[in-house]
DNA sequence: CTTTTATGTAAAGCAAGATTGACTATCATC
DNA sequence: GATGATAGTCAATCTTGCTTTACATAAAAG
């Protein structure tokens, strides 16, 4: 799963800890989701989303279409 | 995290079993899930979400709204 | 030059997601 | 009554999400 998260957040002018602290997760859980280290559970996607006021379908995007 | 996965599966005329071969999965994940043990991966949400043609907000429902 | 802020990364550990295998109950049908 | 399909659940196991602590780098500010 790629997602738009570092590009989102630096339009939004919030640093990790920033989101990290509105997320109610660690800063380096969101730099691992940034950096692609793992995808982030369905409750916290579901917050992420909440957080941009995007769909999670427009924040995480699959990458292996289904054949 | 409360979900339509069990209606949804019964619209479909689907079983535990059919839906777990097209999701990848096993079939006590399925049952899991549907019995609210525990909530999907993010990349098995999306392609639940693929399999019923339904964005995830529209499966998943989150219970603890922004205070 | 020192301090602060933002970021990357690593180790170690806990909790949750997900697995297989096995056993049970129910219902339909042969 | 025996058989097969569906579904609920438990135990044991493995993987992954997320944590804390810690250290390193680079850039900006004092």
């Amino acid at each position: 799963m790629k997602n738009r998260l570092r590009v989102l957040r630096a339009e939004h002018g919030w640093s990790q800890q920033a989101l990290a602290d509105k997320l109610g997760v660690s800063r380096q859980s969101v730099n691992a989701i940034e950096t692609g280290k793992y995808d982030p559970s369905l409750p916290l996607a579901f917050r992420i989303s909440e957080c941009f006021g995007l769909p999670i379908e427009d924040i995480f995007l699959r990458e292996e279409p289904s054949s």
